[in-house]
DNA sequence: CAGTTAACTAACTCTTAGGTTAAATACAGG
DNA sequence: CCTGTATTTAACCTAAGAGTTAGTTAACTG
């Protein structure tokens, strides 16, 4: 719950989302849970390729699996995808802000007295 | 500008994001464009070190360099992170409507029909 | 219990990524 | 033109990631 756990998940999450393998089975699961076979599908990649997919998935938290007889139908957590969400949103924000207050200081020294340095601290 | 480059691009971009250096690194930009000795400052690392992981952010488009004698000033890119952005909330989106759709199926389906199937294709 | 289906683990290969140090480039200023 | 400052390239190392095949565990089905 600290913030060095939040950045290790951080971590996680956008590697897992860095994969288009990944990427296409969340993609998917977004529209309904789905056993490990029925993702592997539409891949031409070996079950074990698959399976270690989903492992990586479900330790960045974006997918849970659950247990039905042999089957491991997996799960979108969408929690997961939001806090990925909130951290791009976060500093797409502060860019804003940023842009917003220094907007009156820009008009007027467009020509650049000090061309290296945006803020010290 | 086709659907397999946008792929190709959030491979980079997540990736470029999965790393917490440069997560720090584009937390800083969004404060105001630095220099690469500045934005080097708070890491233990070497120079070259970052210079790499502002090649990755540069590859991704999430950031640009300038130039201004021998200072590369770095500048967030705002709209590749919009993309990333949009990439999840589009799916969570999905994740949404789906749920709000099987909604009332799901009310008179509890004790599970079939436990493997959400839906065919 | 034998057989089949679903999924995982193990062991291995290949490639890429993150980091280092040392040397090179680009520019500013005396 | 030589020196200092800012940054990149090159060469190298180690570790992690994506993929494979082969064998294993677990559960249903006859």
């Amino acid at each position: 719950m600290t913030a060095q756990m939040t950045e290790e998940w951080l971590d996680a999450a956008f590697a897992a989302l860095a994969d288009p393998t990944r990427r296409a089975i969340v993609s998917r699961l977004a529209h309904g849970d789905a056993t490990v076979s029925e993702l592997a599908a539409p891949f031409a990649m070996s079950l074990p390729g698959i399976s270690k997919h989903l492992k990586v998935l479900e330790r960045s938290g974006l997918i849970s699996r659950g247990r039905d007889a042999q089957f491991r139908p997996c799960h979108l957590e969408v929690g997961a995808l939001d806090q990925t969400l909130d951290w791009i949103s976060t500093h797409r924000q502060i860019w804003n802000e940023r842009f917003d207050k220094l907007d009156a200081h820009l008009r007027g020294l467009r020509t650049g007295p000090d061309r290296r340095k945006g803020s010290g601290s």
